[in-house]
DNA sequence: GTCTATATGAAGATAGAC
DNA sequence: GTCTATCTTCATATAGAC
């Protein structure tokens, strides 16, 4: 991927990477829709129009930096990956930390909901898709070894722990908690904790999966 | 806020609520940065210029629609309390099933996370603000109720529980699992579950709060 | 209050000189 | 590849007749 090149290469590609330094802290921090072409311009400190001779658009820009970002979680995956005793239920609250910490740093784009206008170009671009994949392929095997291991639910489906996990990478609660004052780290271990053991006390937790709880009171 | 007057007044007040209702979907649909005003016009079957004789703005037009969510949910939250036999905690299942519920059909509007241009609109609009505040003060009792009788962590923060829930109601996980071909309802039950139970199984539930989990697996 | 037609402005993208 | 200046599109909002 990196070929040692000459030092005009290598200045293109330190510009290449300040641009998407510049659109990922953008996305996070307006997202997709409300960041405009001119501001990531004025950001980088370059013209509009050299923008787009590293960028056909603003939609390849947001996909480059989308792509970025799947790169370093597979980094950090392979650092959870590397402590010899890390649990599987412990290697993915790993990755959700690692996250929430992305996020509270201003560098965790949401990302894309139905509407959201990236959308349709992120599935179309071939390069995110495999990365998306690579991360969902092996988060997918931490969950089914955590299951197999009693320490994550065996009763649901891969899919919609996974799909959880991803929500929680940008979960809404923690700029909530933070606006409100809380210290990050602390909101950061609440979050982590619902994720897993849910906002359910000793009374409700044997019982949440049922209709009837009024002999949920010892 | 009804007064009951003539005819003439009544067809304004239907047609009032025909624009809310394509607001409504619309928002949830697309969201509010991708929804047009020309969009609406066309759903409501009207031209755009006698929408604006209705709502000054695009602004007050998604904050009309906001509000009604709110008075559903008020009006949901006064069928739950009327149910005599209804815990705390079985109140705050129905509530966020309802909204699960209300994403499904389609007629959600995601709540405008930090960027949305919608935002800034809504905490400047006084009557919008009014009722967001008197949800989450019921909802906010019932968190402290449920505490009280052990049914949610009693050393959660109610703000974190509060912002946690909101946050269910416009889960991604929903539309995420519905795509994959998975049946709505199930799909809510499973929300519900990992919501309040997390996503623990039998070995993790207990430790998850904890650095070491080794000792997990009895 | 409803319409058609238009004003206004913002943002994605490009032309063309250097 | 970088710049300034410009084009084009489209969405919010308004004018003015009926």
């Amino acid at each position: 991927m990196n070929k040692p090149t000459g030092i005009r290469e290598r200045m293109l590609q330190v510009r290449h990477e300040a641009i998407i330094d510049s659109v990922n802290r953008l996305l996070a921090e307006r997202g997709y829709d409300m960041m405009t072409v001119d501001e990531v311009a004025a950001d980088v400190g370059i013209a509009k129009a050299s923008l787009y001779k590293h960028f056909a658009s603003k939609e390849a820009l947001a996909a480059a930096a989308m792509q970025r970002v799947q790169e370093r979680a597979l980094v950090q995956m392979d650092a959870l990956e590397a402590e010899a005793d890390a649990s599987a239920l412990a290697r993915l609250r790993g990755i959700v930390r690692w996250a929430l910490q992305t996020q509270n740093d201003g560098q965790m784009p949401s990302l894309p909901s139905q509407n959201s206008a990236l959308r349709h170009a992120l599935i179309a671009d071939k390069g995110y898709m495999a990365l998306l994949m690579q991360v969902s392929d092996r988060l997918g095997e931490w969950i089914v070894q955590a299951q197999r291991d009693g320490e994550i639910d065996a009763s649901l489906p891969p899919e919609l722990v996974l799909f959880t996990l991803f929500a929680r990478a940008c979960d809404p609660v923690l700029p909530a908690l933070k606006a409100a004052g809380h210290p990050p780290e602390q909101i950061i271990d609440w979050v982590l904790r619902t994720c897993f053991s849910g906002l359910a006390g000793s009374a409700g937790e044997r019982s949440a999966g049922r209709k009837k709880t009024r002999n949920a009171k010892e």
